[in-house]
RNA sequence: UACCCCGUGGUGUAAUCGGUAGCACAGCAGGUUUUGGUCCUGUUGGUUCCUGGUUCGAGUCCAGGCGGGGUAACCA
């Protein structure tokens, strides 16, 4: 059961920290924290970190929290908000409380009027593009800004007339005093507020100075008690301010720790390419079914502890690392092969008379046979379905002129059709232009159900559906939404030349009669086929529209593939 | 050219106080099978980036190289 989480913590440098943690005492209980800025949608990357941090308050007997970083509304969005919530919960974790850092506006404004005090901190008339050619680069030390050596009280009077509204937006800023030729950018008089007149989903207008995400994190992780702050790589050169402000303060100071975020092969995970995808209609949106944002997985038919199995075992390092999509998909397959009842569908229909049947092929004799709902769990049970003289078979299991290793229906071969009969292909009906119309072939009346009494073997099982009673579906078959495996490789809008004109094609499925009454969130695997998950979001009562989750292993297409 | 981080089979990830490379996926080969699915078994791949050092012994420690990533938003 890969989707259980392991009965021992996994081991990894993260892990064996929080172990020592509590064995040293430094720790009581562990608490960590999700702080997602709502200014889009989460991505299967975000279900690493969502992953991580909930997994391990559970293995250590602690607490986790989900937090809004919502410090700056110029994009963030109550809808995000809500979102995100959504997302979290589908993926199957909740949270022991939720917060908003705007909550702590008050807090850290207070906060900001010690460290003015203290002569940590001072407001800054530069602007923005003055600040930032001060600050120097990555080789030289920057300078200092004419306003660094206010006084403590002309600092406190601007701070507290900055923060009532007199003075325009982008005129000032406050700055934390440290060291303009810190060797880490970070650290060169960092903007701790600025002035944005912007209403906040939150605080309304109650603000027109907004804190900037250093000045905010540390603080709210340290507010809530957080006791290892986990967060990505990037993060890393941010770590020496999270502990300069909690030092500078004097309050409790969290851990933060920093790991490698989630790559893998084919999927992209930068938000700004992510929605030049959606603004550029190359997708139908953000949940669509090929995005690799969790509501676009969902509709794929990702199951959640699918994904969440995937994040266990992809574990946590420092190192940069991609994964195969096959990795994903093996655990998506291993999911649904063992939840997904079993179904009969045909994708491309050729037709199947069969010559012997009572009355004749296109008679009305029907009957109805008994398949097995999933193989893998006899509990699933046994559905009745009907069988004809005229059925739809897949257009790729007949072959007029077969190779030795085709095991399938051609000319004077005998197959077996699930849970039907035994046929023995006649021969074959074709239109002017020789394309085969129409297979023909005899059934034998003695292998009901699929067994020949006297034991003899077929190579071949193939499915159907019978043309009487077939339902039409609409079927989306899905593939990578790139054709190379790293498009975040190609850097501007280069990626979308490797956009996968086949990503998305639309078939109409000839589905056996219980298909008809799929409901929205269901998968099933069509026999033989992929896994189909009804969409939730464009079926209709006794109109499903299935989405291709993934393939099912094909020996035989590989087998092809590689000649 | 500054600072920080990282470097184990194709891809990821493990390896108690340093003890002689494990696991998963992928690949390959068999077996089972009313899904060429699942399942089972076997198996190919690694000079653990390189070079030196410490040690009876190093993926694990030290030094120097090489390689990769990150960082200069009034974003997070």
């Amino acid at each position: 059961m890969n989707d259980r989480p392991p009965a021992e913590p996994a081991s990894d440098f993260i892990r064996d920290r929080v172990r020592a943690d509590l064995q040293s005492g430094r720790v009581q209980q562990v608490v960590t924290r999700f702080p997602p800025e709502p200014n889009g949608y989460l991505h299967i990357g975000h279900a690493k970190a969502i992953t991580l941090s909930f997994s391990i308050a559970q293995e250590f007997g602690g607490r986790c929290h989900l937090r809004m970083d919502d410090t700056n509304p110029e994009a963030e969005d109550q809808e995000y908000v809500d979102a995100i919530m959504a997302d979290v919960r589908w993926l199957g974790f909740r949270w022991d409380a939720m917060y908003y850092a705007a909550d702590y506006f008050d807090q850290l404004y207070a906060w900001a009027e010690q460290l003015v005090a203290k002569g940590l901190a001072y407001v800054d008339d530069q602007d923005a593009e003055t600040i930032s050619r001060h600050r120097g680069t990555l080789t030289s030390p920057g300078t200092d800004s004419p306003c660094r050596n206010r006084s403590p009280a002309e600092n406190l009077d601007l701070l507290r007339r900055m923060r009532a509204g007199e003075f325009a937006d982008g005129s000032r800023v406050l700055r934390a005093r440290i060291d303009m030729a810190h060797s880490n950018l970070n650290l060169r008089d960092p903007v701790m507020y600025r002035i944005r007149r912007l209403p906040h989903q939150r605080t309304g207008d109650r603000w027109c100075i907004y804190p900037m995400y250093d000045w905010a994190h540390g603080q709210s992780d340290s507010i809530e008690g957080i006791t290892h702050s986990l967060c990505t790589l990037e993060f890393e050169h941010h770590r020496p301010l999270y502990d300069w402000f909690c030092d500078a303060l004097g309050i409790y100071k969290p851990q933060q720790i920093e790991f490698a975020r989630l790559n893998v092969t084919y999927l992209l995970t930068s938000k700004r390419k992510l929605l030049q995808l959606v603004e550029g209609g190359h997708v139908d949106g953000w949940d669509d079914p090929r995005m690799p944002t969790l509501r676009g997985l969902r509709r794929r038919g990702y199951p959640a502890a699918a994904l969440v199995a995937f994040c266990r075992h992809v574990g946590v390092a420092k190192f940069n690392s991609t994964h195969e999509i096959e990795l994903l998909e093996y655990f998506v397959r291993d999911h649904l092969n063992r939840v997904a009842p079993r179904r009969m569908a045909v994708l491309d229909p050729l037709r199947l008379v069969i010559e012997n049947w009572p009355g004749g092929p296109g008679g009305d004799h029907v009957e109805h046979v008994e398949a097995q709902n999933n193989p893998e769990d006899p509990g699933a049970g046994a559905r009745r379905v009907p069988f004809r003289g005229e059925l739809w078979i897949e257009r790729e299991d007949f072959l007029e002129h077969p190779p030795k290793d085709f095991f399938r229906l051609a000319p004077g071969r005998e197959v077996r059709l699930r849970y039907g009969y035994f046929v023995t292909c006649t021969g074959v009906d074709k239109d002017a232009a020789g394309h085969v119309t129409a297979v023909r072939c005899t059934y034998d009346p003695a292998t009901r159900g699929g067994n020949a009494p006297d034991g003899r073997k077929v190579k071949a099982t193939i499915h159907w559906v019978a043309v009487a009673d077939a339902v039409d579906a609409e079927v989306r078959l899905f593939e990578h939404l790139f054709t190379d495996p790293d498009p975040a490789r190609a850097d501007g809008g280069d990626f979308l030349r490797l956009l996968n004109p086949q990503s998305r094609r639309v078939v109409t499925g000839r589905c056996e009669p219980a298909l008809a009454a799929a409901t929205g969130g269901e998968s099933y695997q069509f026999e033989r086929l992929a896994y189909f998950y009804c969409d939730h979001v464009d079926s209709r009562p006794g109109a499903p529209v299935f989405h291709r989750t993934v393939t099912l292993k094909d020996a035989w297409k590989k087998a092809q593939k590689a000649k």
